[in-house]
DNA sequence: CTGACGATTCACT
DNA sequence: GTGAATCGTCAGC
C-alpha cells in the first residue's frame, strides 16, 4: 500500500482518473481520528467545457480558484447549505479537472463512522452519497485545498486490479441544469459483485 | 446589499 | 414520492 503520487494526479485525462479512482482506499486522519473506505462511486468533471462543472467557461471566482491549481489537492465546498462533498482537484495548473467522491466502502474506523452519523448501523446507507462520504470522514470546508500526500487526507492504491467490467457508468447526479452536457456518461461505480470480490482480496491480504 | 439557488439528505406520508 | 433544512456563493443591482 503506498500514497498516490502527485504525477497520478496531473493527467489531463479526467474521465479516466475518475475511473481510475474506483477501488483505491482513501483515508483520512481527523482529530486524531484514522478512517478510511474503498472509492466505489465517482463523477468526472471535466474543467472549462463542461457546463456541469463550477469552473465552465473558465470561471474564476474565490471558490473555485482551487480548481486551477495543480493536480493533487482537495476542492471541498457546501452544498445546499447543509452537506460537504469532497472532489480531487486533477490535470496540470489552469486545467480546473475535478472528480467528486460519491461513494465509499467503509473499511478502517467504521465506529466513529457510526458515531459521526448517529447511526448504530453499519450498513449500506452509512456511505452510499457524497455529503456521507464526508461526515463519515470526519471532512468540512477546513480540508478545502489540503495536498493528498499530507497526513490529513490521502487515496492509497491497493494494487487491487479493477476490471472494465466492474465499472458502470451513467450521467451524473443533480446536474440538470447542464444542458447537454447533463447527460455525459461522467458518473462511474463499482458492481455489487466486483466490491464484494475486492473486499475479499483485501481481507486476504491482511 | 440583495435574493436565488445548489455536484443532498432525511424524515415524513 | 414529497418537502424541509440551511447557508455560502455569485450575479445583478
Amino acid at each position: 500500500m503506498s500514497k498516490l503520487p502527485l504525477s497520478y494526479y496531473n493527467d489531463n485525462d479526467v474521465v479516466s482518473i475518475a475511473r481510475s479512482l474506483l477501488g483505491k482506499i482513501i483515508y483520512s486522519n481527523t482529530n486524531n481520528i484514522l478512517t478510511a473506505g474503498i472509492i466505489t462511486e465517482t463523477e468526472a468533471y471535466n474543467g472549462v467545457c463542461d457546463k456541469a462543472s463550477h469552473a465552465y467557461g473558465g470561471r474564476r471566482t474565490k471558490r473555485t480558484e482551487v480548481m486551477y491549481k495543480q493536480g493533487g489537492i482537495s476542492y471541498v465546498y457546501l452544498c445546499y447549505g447543509v452537506h460537504y462533498l469532497l472532489n480531487v482537484v486533477t490535470a496540470d495548473v489552469d486545467t480546473p479537472h475535478a472528480v467528486l467522491i460519491r461513494g465509499m466502502y467503509p473499511l478502517v474506523g467504521i465506529k466513529h463512522m457510526l458515531e459521526r452519523t448517529g447511526k448504530t448501523m453499519a450498513d449500506l446507507s452509512l456511505t452510499n452519497g457524497p455529503g456521507k462520504i464526508t461526515k463519515t470522514l470526519g471532512v468540512d470546508i477546513t480540508h478545502n485545498n489540503i495536498s493528498y500526500q499530507g497526513n490529513k487526507l490521502w487515496i492509497e492504491d491497493n494494487e487491487i486490479y479493477v476490471n472494465n467490467e466492474d465499472i458502470v457508468s451513467t450521467p451524473r447526479i443533480g446536474v440538470d441544469y447542464a444542458e447537454e452536457d447533463a447527460d455525459l456518461p461522467y458518473r462511474f461505480f463499482l458492481s455489487k459483485t466486483s466490491i464484494k470480490r475486492i473486499y475479499q482480496e483485501l481481507n486476504s491480504l491482511l
